[in-house]
DNA sequence: GTGGTCTAGACCACG
DNA sequence: GTGGTCTAGACCACA
């Protein structure tokens, strides 16, 4: 498992690194029962700071997402924690539509066009 | 001219407020020449501080979107200021589309349910 | 008499005055009792407010350079009022050169290379 | 690495500190990767306030010539973001040179004597 | 009245 | 400990 980081954004680290581990759980590459690298391992890999690593995994366990046991490792423990309610799923699509339109909007970017931008990019994908 | 500000966002008010003067630009509802409201004014409107206000109009000032003149007000000065090179607004709008479709991810939801409900907005707005 | 004013600089509009109304006289292109345009017409000339060029006018009469008669006008009284001191002249002179080799320095421009550039304006001059 | 500012200056106390940052990047005293005082110690050191401090070096950061790590410090990230483009670096020059004479001229002081003032000046530098 | 600068001090995000 | 954001309020420069 690869995760990424880019020390240049202003995206905090550890919300950088939260996101990609969810992803790659929401997208079936990391399934139930599966190993997390160790905190230190990543932290070396990544070239960040143990806690920030730590810090997220902690977060991620007590969102029931990973276990931790004690002299063993970290591991994925529920990959449907991170499924939320259809609800509060469509809410969290409508908040990041909006950031993003409005910061398109600030450069000139109309919604059409940046659908277009998604299509294409979707069809790169295939 | 209406610009709003959500105090409760984890943006900063600035980033904020820069974000809606330059959509609006963008848009052509303020057009070359045309005066802001004074710094103290929208302060007292946004119910922020004034010196955010004062803030705001001095980064788009160095930016040459604004321009000041002393004991008068603030003004448009160059709309042309905010339109990128095709070639860079295509860069911003790919980093912006990966900075959603990474948040997205994190949620588990992909590329065309993304995609989708951005159409279903446009149709919205329509 | 030309006097002209940039108002998009960063001086203020009553210091650009000032300093060419005396620059004119110290070049000897005003002399004793030449009048100077009336506050209203330079007002207008130089699209700028009455009150500013006012403010000028008192200011080098305030000085001993120009003196006011009502009903008549504004007129040169005594050129010799800007010749500093000696003394005080070669300081002013360390004072201004001292701000233009700090902000050429910021910009990575050292003296050589700034008295090379006067030395070729000297010349296009002759 | 000692910055200075002078608090009787009529110059901003953020404008001073950022020329003389920008100056010891122009001339080599910081290189590329150097760290910063932080933003605290710097200000006790000027004694000036920490937020004056702040401004400078994000307003430097925008410019891409420092670069800042959450948590970490300020470093100097490109000191070729200082160097102009030749054309633009002779038109600065251009600017300053005219700003120096034009305020040598208020006070009766001419080119010729401008420049014998720098070359005195260059003379004791050696 | 306008904007510009600076301070003191609070609270937050980050590592 | 680092920097980032925001506030309240002072004082100045300018028209």
């Amino acid at each position: 498992m690869q995760f990424h980081i880019d020390a240049s954004s202003p995206v905090p680290l550890y919300a950088q690194l939260e996101r990609t581990i969810r992803a790659a759980i929401a997208a079936g590459h990391l399934r139930e029962g599966d190993r997390l690298p160790t905190v230190r391992h990543l932290a070396v890999e990544l070239r960040i700071n143990a806690n920030t690593v730590a810090r997220v995994y902690a977060e991620l366990e007590r969102a029931g997402i990973l276990t931790t046991q004690r002299g063993v490792g970290t591991s994925v423990r529920d990959p449907a924690a991170i499924a939320k309610p259809a609800r509060e799923r469509e809410r969290s699509l409508r908040t990041l539509a909006d950031r993003l339109l409005a910061d398109a909007a600030a450069i000139g970017i109309s919604l059409p066009e940046v659908i277009r931008h998604l299509q294409e990019r979707s069809k790169e994908t295939r």
